[in-house]
DNA sequence: CCAAAAGTGTTGCTACTACACCCATGG
DNA sequence: CCATGGGTGTAGTAGCAACACTTTTGG
């Protein structure tokens, strides 16, 4: 027979699968615990708080008030142990942490990134989750303007097209790629262009409505 | 600042959102509560269960042992009131029932089906709920078997027609359906007949792999 | 003038939609 | 023989994948 009451204490908390892009690869920032193997960043969720709001405050622990999408995807638990352990309830998000030069001060605070495919060792099952976030986010690629998320106020065709390779993991045709997302109409040509190097400079964009992610047909 | 610690009592429970189909109409399950408006099924986790297992033990409370199909859906949170009302965690889960006659036990049992076009008021927004849950199953024919969990063990395809038209709301072109569903190769022709009325017999099928939801391309 | 990334169209194919008639049975 | 739902094929279209060369810049 199942026992309702809790005898034992019981932790509410989120952990948070934060996603980046550095060097056209995607990665996901892990902390290090004291015995050895790595943990998604995250913690407690105050009684007076939100579940949305409390992802979001351990979120801005790690990029500081850098806007950042953020998605609710799944809960997982640990049940209460014989030697004493609590009941464990996280309620785990996604984040998209906008492409901007990788802060130096990041790293520092505790805690690293790990490219998708090469995650070290976990506590929790805690690369799982994380394996579960990269599929929900390849699947969003194929019908909202998710992309957006990652991307700066103006940024350019071929860095969006990063973006989506870094994510499904392989090569994208560049001008099948150009028509379908400009003919999503969620994209607006600015007159600037970015010059980067010693070749022929690209058009800069910025989303139409950059808060909102599009759901298409 | 938030405060961390729990000073009240934490309650983590389920929340199932069972899926039936009756009279070629997508309905839930709702049960009343003392002061009126209608919650969804479901209840406290114990200490030592599962999350799944949870959700489980409360839906076959609804249907008996039958087999049905159960998917973690959303979590959602009730903050600590300053009348004492403890912090609230639910887990919603959808379930599907499968597509039998409806047993006349069911509704004397504290609960009634209701139409997902026509919820009654509900408590904890439970109908944002079922909402969100409605449109998981809507997308989910588009891309899975996941309508086989609603077909008892032998069927006609216009029965499972009449699911796709129940969920999504809407006619569906016969031949077309046919060939979509056909090609997906995870349908077997038996030799029987299921003879039901003064017109030709339907062909039953039955479904190659009746557990496992599959997942197109 | 060379290297490097930006930018641009067409063609074939596949997959979806729309659509109407005959068939088998029970009464 | 009539009513009822079961069963079948085709033609048009829209969307996707494959594919190569010219342009502009910095060095």
């Amino acid at each position: 027979v199942t026992r309702l009451q809790s005898r034992t204490s019981v932790v509410v908390c989120t952990d948070v699968v934060l996603f980046g892009i550095h060097q056209d690869r995607l990665e996901v920032s892990l902390r290090p615990t004291p015995d050895g193997p790595w943990r998604l960043p995250g913690g407690p969720i105050g009684d007076d708080e939100d579940l949305d709001a409390a992802a979001r405050r351990h979120l801005h622990a790690l990029i500081g008030e850098r806007r950042a999408y953020l998605e609710q995807l799944c809960t997982f638990g640990r049940r209460a142990g014989e030697d004493g352990a609590g009941r464990m309830i996280s309620i785990a998000y996604f984040a998209l942490a906008p492409l901007e030069e990788r802060a130096e001060e990041d790293e520092s605070q505790g805690w690293r990134w790990f490219g998708v495919e090469a995650l070290p060792e976990t506590t929790c099952d805690h690369d799982a989750v994380v394996n579960t976030a990269h599929r929900r986010l390849a699947a969003k690629l194929g019908y909202s303007t998710i992309a957006l998320q990652f991307m700066p106020e103006r940024f350019t065709l071929s860095a969006l097209q990063g973006v989506y390779e870094a994510i499904l993991g392989g090569p994208v045709d560049k001008r099948n790629f150009r028509k379908r997302v400009l003919a999503l109409d969620c994209l607006e040509p600015l007159d600037e262009l970015a010059r980067s190097g010693n070749h022929r400079p690209a058009r800069l964009y910025r989303a139409k409505r950059p808060d909102r992610v599009e759901f298409l047909t």
